[in-house]
RNA sequence: GGCCCAUUCGUCUAUCGGUUAGGACGUAAGAUUUUCAUUCUUGAAAGAGGAGUUCGACUCUCCUAUGGGCUACCA
């Protein structure tokens, strides 16, 4: 869902301004390969409606879009900082870091690389030239790190948070290129596609805003200040209960998707999905837009090219969002019920042909939905408030019996049968009319009789209105109903 | 621990120094309805705390508290 909005706002900010969304895979850690990780990207967005300019699938004039792919390029740039003083070989082994890292923390320290001990650590600022050299020649292992200056003010701007300020004392040499798969880390990757795809704008995590001084230093070792894109870094999405920010988990335990698609791990474990789910992509987009931006006006419904046309990065809020699964039912029920009844059929048909109702058509499916349609939240709960028209009860919800099938109204029904059977075109408004006359002239109690009637038809006590429901029914199946009622039931 | 970001009803949020602090979800009550749902009306519900600045602070500054993020040869 994260991932989702975070693409949702730079389609939205990209289409605003006439610029292109663009997808890169950054698939530089050859360990955390997933297959089927980035065809499932692709078809979430996809489904949500938000398909990038450019991008893996897609092509582009900044092709290749994965960074596996572009592995030959970010050497020659990692040897450009090295060359220009800004970064260095290290050869200390991951061994060897956890156990400065483990001592450190013996001593209720953090281990840092960083100015204060680079120069004791195995490196080529330690090295020299020509030991390094030979070191790299007989095939150790090396990365090359960024080379933090000691103690300097970066200030940075937020198109979200303004003017941050960081002193570089407090950051360490990060791992910029590693020679055991000749691949970037995240940070030089990013930084040297951005400026070569001509990135204008990053729009991104939250949890991203404390490598920024990072990446201000990089355009800027790089040569590359001036074209340097703006960032914008977005509140983080926040679980709906206790702490910390919204998890795959998470939905498992409390009952709603987290993930936009069904996604099913390599390792066999399965995430359900809000397609799968049952919800719209337009409204899963559009409740996704609300968390963590407005428009500033009252409207909470809006269409895919209206949020294009209003969405703006000066409204994005600050602070995280805690995601509410009860405003997202919300949000699909009100697009349901904007849907026509003819298109929400073509989606009940295949559900009543599950139940095994296979023998309707199109027209009575939407007469159906167009008298289930408000009380549901998703397409499948068509079948839970409708199956009595597909299906005659088969027992009747004993508390409605006790409440209605006594005193006079089995008699009455007897009666109505009479007076349904002599209505000539049976249609919601005939139905209605001749009951509500019969009722009238013989002073019934018009709950009590119509109670009765729901009962004997539909075996519960809620529902729809009656006349509606007779209709659609057809005057045979309603007198064989009611019949049956008086027979199981008694008069 | 260190660094950074944030802080208005339970939740999402409006307010860009002067408001009876507004809306939505959820929730409570009532009305409508043949039932249930819908719909409508109404209600409860908020500026973390403390100092400043100012004629006046939810809004600006600082401190504290709380929440969150980062702190990997992961992104």
């Amino acid at each position: 869902m994260g991932g989702v909005r975070t693409a949702l706002y730079n389609y939205l900010f990209a289409r605003r301004h006439g610029g292109d969304f663009i997808l890169r895979i950054e698939d530089t850690d050859s360990q955390r390969f997933v297959p089927g990780a980035e065809e499932y990207i692709a078809e979430a967005l996809h489904w949500c409606g938000i398909d990038p300019d450019e991008g893996v699938v897609q092509g582009g004039p900044h092709a290749p879009y994965r960074q596996s792919e572009r592995k030959e390029i970010y050497l020659q740039y990692a040897l450009q900082l090295v060359a220009s003083g800004d970064a260095y070989y290290a050869f200390d082994t991951p061994d060897e870091l956890d156990a400065l890292r483990a001592e450190a923390e013996a001593k209720g320290d953090t281990f840092t690389y960083n100015a204060a001990c680079r120069s004791m650590l195995n490196n080529s600022l330690r090295f020299g030239t020509e030991e390094t050299a030979a070191k790299i020649a007989a095939g150790e292992r090396w990365v090359i790190r960024f080379r933090m200056p000691e103690s300097e003010e970066v200030a940075m701007n937020d198109l979200i948070r303004g003017e941050v300020v960081v002193n570089t004392s407090t950051l360490d040499d990060k791992v910029l290129y590693k020679s055991s798969d000749e691949l970037p880390t995240y940070h030089l990757a990013n930084i040297v596609d951005d400026h070569l795809m001509e990135i204008s704008h990053v729009i991104r995590g939250e949890e991203w805003l404390p490598s920024l001084p990072l990446h201000y230093l990089l355009y800027r070792a790089l040569g590359w200040s001036g074209t340097q894109p703006l960032f914008a870094h977005l509140p983080l999405l926040l679980k709906p209960t206790g702490g910390g920010k919204l998890s795959k988990r998470d939905g498992d335990k409390m009952g709603f998707p987290v993930f936009p698609l069904r996604w099913e791990a390599p390792t066999g474990e399965v995430s359900r999905g809000y397609r799968e789910d049952g919800y719209f992509p337009e409204a899963f987009i559009n409740m996704l837009a609300l968390l963590g931006w407005n428009p500033g006006t009252e409207q909470e419904i809006f269409p895919l090219d209206e949020l294009v046309e209003l969405f703006s990065l000066d409204r994005v809020s600050k602070s995280g969002a805690r995601f509410d699964p009860e405003k997202a039912k919300w949000f699909n029920a009100q697009y349901l019920r904007a849907k026509s009844d003819e298109e929400l059929a073509a989606l009940f048909l295949p559900i009543l042909r599950e139940k095994g109702i296979d023998d309707v058509c199109v027209f009575l499916a939407a007469r159906v939905v167009r008298i289930v349609k408000e009380r549901a939240t998703f397409v499948s709960d068509f079948w839970e408030l409708s199956h009595y028209l597909f299906v005659a009860p088969t027992e009747y919800d004993p508390k409605a019996v006790e409440k209605f099938w006594k005193g006079e109204n089995p008699a009455r029904i007897a009666e109505m049968c009479g007076i349904l059977e002599a209505i000539g075109d049976f249609t919601a408004a005939n139905i209605d009319r001749a009951l509500h006359d019969w009722i009238a002239a013989k002073e019934y109690p018009m709950g009590q009789v119509m109670n009765s009637l729901r009962l004997a038809i539909v075996g519960e006590s809620k529902g729809p209105g009656m006349a509606d429901v007779c209709e659609i029914l057809g005057k045979e199946e309603t007198l064989a109903r009611l019949r049956r009622a008086l027979g199981e039931l008694g008069k």
